[in-house]
DNA sequence: TAATAAAGCTAATCCAAATTAGCCAAATTA
DNA sequence: TAATTTGGCTAATTTGGATTAGCTTTATTA
């Protein structure tokens, strides 16, 4: 029953595509793991939607577990590549705080926007965020990573500049680090919420805007300029 | 090879906790769902727990998922149930809204305090948050139950007492929902954190502390008082 | 161009964990 | 007190899904 000089199920698809494979399975795999978890996905599911059969997946990964930490490791990498991703430009901390020291209203809405939006669809931080919600507690690494990436550094980093802010009198409090958390929470929260629910992003949107104008309103420049804001509306 | 009279392994345990057996199998479920997930806890790391051997458990449900599902309706249950908890006191909101109108800043200290507290420690909603975190994925209902119970439902019963904080002239805002956030969200973001490293409550209990004396300021009373409480700091 | 490696496949195999079968003794009930 | 129910046990059985075996073809390399 060979069928000989002629491959029976057409699976000659190596045509370039070659080393591409492996990748292809982390993306896929990533995918499911961030909608299912990894106990719930089945490599065939992964093999099939990479277009190869499940023992195939064996030429690459040693076993689904090889699979799970690949992604773990390629997380890791990419969070320490984009740790500059938060800022308003692409460049360094200190570009980031020449800028707010003239900031406006517009240009802080410009952040939260950019920070919620980031974090809400660049597609791997989105898988990940996603695969490390249910996974957290398998490992408590992971839910370490998940701390750094999604409150801590945020965290620190926003501080960091708006510290400078306050220094440059462009924000008033005696508190930044609650400032900061006055800030960054909401924009925690509204992620969790349309990670969750993805047809809520529309009105997270609006939150967030409303959210950040006040937060203006609350913290934002000397008091004069308060009172004129407060007239303006 | 049968052992008359006497019986074997000693398991006569059934002086009493007859019935119990079966809510001690949703407890130890509960527990173990909540710390690993649904699909990484065996039926018999429940029935060890509940001090029977695995089959068992099959006397008292049908099988693994009719545990789940179990669990699942009793935190429906609770969750109606405890509907009031987040109140200052057991009563009804009316009352809750009386006492708000004369609220110092202790008070609302102590309401930040409770509700984080209460979330933070009681067991069952503990257990079941964890849960939840874990399973939402696996069924839009689970993320829904999540979000109504952690997020929604705290943000409308918050923001209808401090609207009528507002209305008493206790607070002041131009947008209560926004504001409303501006408490709970923080609240929110320690909750997640602690869940995932208990090390770190006293710390976020600070935090809390912190946050409400800031909330209090940027919100509290009329602009007279503000300006003593700056004055006084 | 012959030999080897790479990457796919089908058809086992293996295994852990859920579930079922069937027995037993305490408790309850008629 | 006899019959039935309840809730436990041990010993299978089942099963879903990961992994291995072993073959084939294309690509690469010596």
């Amino acid at each position: 029953m060979k069928c000989k000089g002629n491959n029976y199920n057409g699976y000659s698809n190596r045509k370039g595509y070659t080393m591409d494979t492996k990748h292809r399975i982390l993306d896929e795999a990533l995918t499911l793991f961030s909608e299912k978890g990894y106990a719930n996905v089945y490599v065939a599911d992964i093999a099939s939607r990479v277009g190869i059969k499940a023992p195939s997946l064996y030429k690459h990964y040693r076993n689904k577990q090889a699979i799970f930490d690949a992604i773990i490791e390629e997380m890791n990498k990419r969070f320490l590549e984009q740790a500059g991703a938060l800022q308003v430009n692409g460049a360094d901390a200190k570009a980031d705080a020449d800028i707010y020291k003239t900031i406006s209203e517009e240009q802080l809405i410009t952040l939260g926007n950019n920070l919620f939006l980031y974090f809400l669809h660049d597609d791997y931080t989105r898988r990940f965020r996603k695969m490390l919600t249910i996974e957290q507690f398998h490992d408590k690494k992971l839910a370490d990573a998940y701390m750094k990436q999604y409150a801590d550094d945020p965290l620190s980093y926003q501080g960091m500049l708006f510290g400078l802010m306050v220094a440059a009198g462009v924000l008033q409090t005696d508190n930044v680090e609650i400032m900061t958390l006055h800030f960054y929470a909401p924009i925690y929260m509204l992620l969790t919420i349309c990670d969750r629910d993805p047809s809520r992003e529309k009105d997270a949107v609006k939150t967030l805007d409303a959210h950040i104008k006040q937060f203006n309103k609350l913290y934002g420049r000397s008091e004069e300029q308060i009172k004129k804001n407060r007239k303006k509306k």
